[in-house]
DNA sequence: CACAGTTGGTTCGTGTTACGAATTATCTGT
DNA sequence: ACAGATAATTCGTAACACGAACCAACTGTG
């Protein structure tokens, strides 16, 4: 298989595992994504829409929904009255952690096929895919978190 | 960076130049791939639910709606009165080349900070993940079609 | 052959996702 | 002070995705 297929087949692979373990948590992958970037800090809306990949307008409709259910909450910017911090709520916060331990704890089953160097291996490349091609952080690294096979 | 997150971001990266691709197409994501699919052959329904992981009404709906621009058409079945073969048209087929041609040359670029021989083990790696887990065929090899890269 | 059960698809209702254009309110620079 | 830029929201539209209910055609077992 060439480098172009493993690569579009290994996503669809990892968005199918993630939708599913977003699923289980009663959150879209959408939702999940939102949390997830929202884990170590608070963002501004045009701020998370750089980093989703989201119009504003897109933006708007996910917090307020993600809001409905009680998982962020809109701050207001102390240094710009036009501004909105969106910010995990204590349940938020809580149900982000579950999801993202769950979704690591999947998404580290999926090369049980390779064996620990070559696991190394394929994070190494795909490290540099990622940083050489300015992916945001989407999901970003929280030194435990992926039980047993992070490398270290 | 551990190999769960630079699964999670390459495979966001992957998604996003996808769509990317498919928006200048004039088509969407689900589109594309549904497209995608069907180069090699038609499909039955219920076989495109699986390839594609979609519940059975959610497919009627894209095939509805791709069909509604011309790109795909229902075919009876002729062995099974009840069942229905989707298969491209022949703009749907001419898109469709033309699309996967494009996407393939836009994820052949991300790794363009990986040497040959890197190139090689990164999709060795990836085509062994992807056939452990039995991902679904949603992006075949078209032999030529990945420009200068994949490894002849 | 008959008919219960399965299978292939569609329909319907609901909620989510995503966008662009237009709008409002606040900030910034000159 | 005020013309623009910027942060968000609203609105309208279309696509997407699901489950439940449904219909029609197939299948196997008696």
């Amino acid at each position: 298989m060439g480098v172009v297929a493993a690569l579009v087949r290994s996503s669809f692979l990892v968005n199918a595992v993630y939708a599913a373990s977003a699923r289980e948590y009663g959150l879209t992958p959408q939702q999940g994504q939102l949390l997830c970037v929202l884990m170590p800090q608070p963002y501004g809306m045009t701020e998370l829409g750089g980093i989703l990949g989201l119009a504003k307008s897109s933006l708007t409709g996910l917090v307020d929904r993600t809001a409905r259910s009680g998982l962020v909450r809109r701050e207001a910017d102390p240094d710009d009255a036009r501004a909105v911090r969106v910010a995990l709520t204590d349940e938020g916060a809580t149900l982000v952690e579950e999801f993202y331990a769950e979704t690591c704890r999947r998404v580290d089953l999926l090369p049980t096929g390779l064996d620990e160097g070559e696991r190394v291996q394929l994070a190494e490349l795909l490290s540099r895919l990622v940083s050489d091609n300015e992916v945001p952080v989407v999901f970003m690294e929280l030194d435990e978190g992926t039980p047993g096979a992070n490398g270290r």
